[in-house]
DNA sequence: CATATTCATCGTAAAATTACGATGAATAAT
DNA sequence: ATTATTCATCGTAATTTTACGATGAATATG
C-alpha cells in the first residue's frame, strides 16, 4: 500500500522565503525599529537604543538580522551608522508576501 | 543631561500583533501547510501529514500555532478533524500587515 | 596625542522553538 | 466488543533565539 506516496522531503524556495521574511518581523523590537525608521524620516542610529527597552548590543543584533533579510541597509557615516529602509529589497519582499496573502484571501474556502 | 528619556518599557499593541502573526508564518511548514490548506481546495486533515517532511505530532503541534495566531481553525469531524482557512481573521491579520507594509512602501526615505 | 562617542562582536546564560516517539482519547469499522 | 484510524498531548533532546555586559575598532573632539 501508499504506492503514490508523495512526502516531500524539502520545502519549495518560496516558502522558504516567505518563512525568512517573517521570521525577521516575527519580533516587536524589530517592528518598532522598522517603524521608527519611518518616523523619523531620517536615517538614525544610536537613537534606536534610547527608544527602545532594550540595550545597545541587543539592538544591534536585531538590526543585524533586519540587514539579513534585506530589509533594511545601514551606511556607514563617520562614527556613527546610518539605517534606512533598504526600499528596493522591502518591495520585493513585500511582493512575495504578498502573493501569499493574495492567493489566501482570494481563495474561496468551501468547508468547515 | 539626557533629560527627555523616552526610553519604553514596552511596545505598543501594534507592534506586538504584527509581529504574532508574523511568527506564525516564521516556519517554511507553516507557509506549506497554509499553501496546501488552499491548493486541495478542501479542508484536509492527516493528508497534511503526508506531504510535508516532518512527523505527525510534530505538524500537529505547527496545526496548533497556526490556530493559536488565529489563521486556520479546525473543526472535528468524526474521527478526524477539519481543517482550514479562517477567512475572517486571515483578514483582519492581513489587514494589520498590510498597514505595517504600506507604511514603509509608501513613505519616501531620502537617506543613505 | 588623549579622550569621548558610536557601533559591532564575543562570550555566556536563560528561554523558546523544533522535532520525535510514545501514549492516550475519541470515533469508525468489523 | 474488538480493532483500526485519527489526532492531541506528554516527555525529552537538540537547536535557535533573545538578551546582557564587556571589550574592541573606528572616527570625532578636545
Amino acid at each position: 500500500m501508499n504506492m503514490g506516496t508523495s512526502k516531500t522531503s524539502e520545502y519549495t524556495e518560496k516558502e522558504i522565503a516567505i518563512a525568512n521574511y517573517a521570521k525577521a518581523l516575527s519580533h516587536p523590537a524589530r517592528i518598532a525599529i522598522l517603524n521608527l525608521l519611518v518616523k523619523k524620516q531620517a536615517c538614525i542610529c544610536g537613537d534606536i537604543v534610547d527608544e527602545l527597552p532594550l540595550s545597545q548590543s541587543t539592538v544591534s543584533q536585531h538590526l543585524v538580522k533586519l540587514k539579513e533579510a534585506g530589509l533594511i541597509k545601514g551606511d556607514i557615516d563617520g562614527a556613527s551608522v546610518c539605517y534606512c529602509i533598504d526600499e528596493k529589497e522591502w518591495k520585493k519582499a513585500m511582493a512575495q508576501m504578498g502573493e501569499l496573502f493574495q492567493t489566501l484571501l482570494t481563495t474561496k474556502v468551501k468547508c468547515c
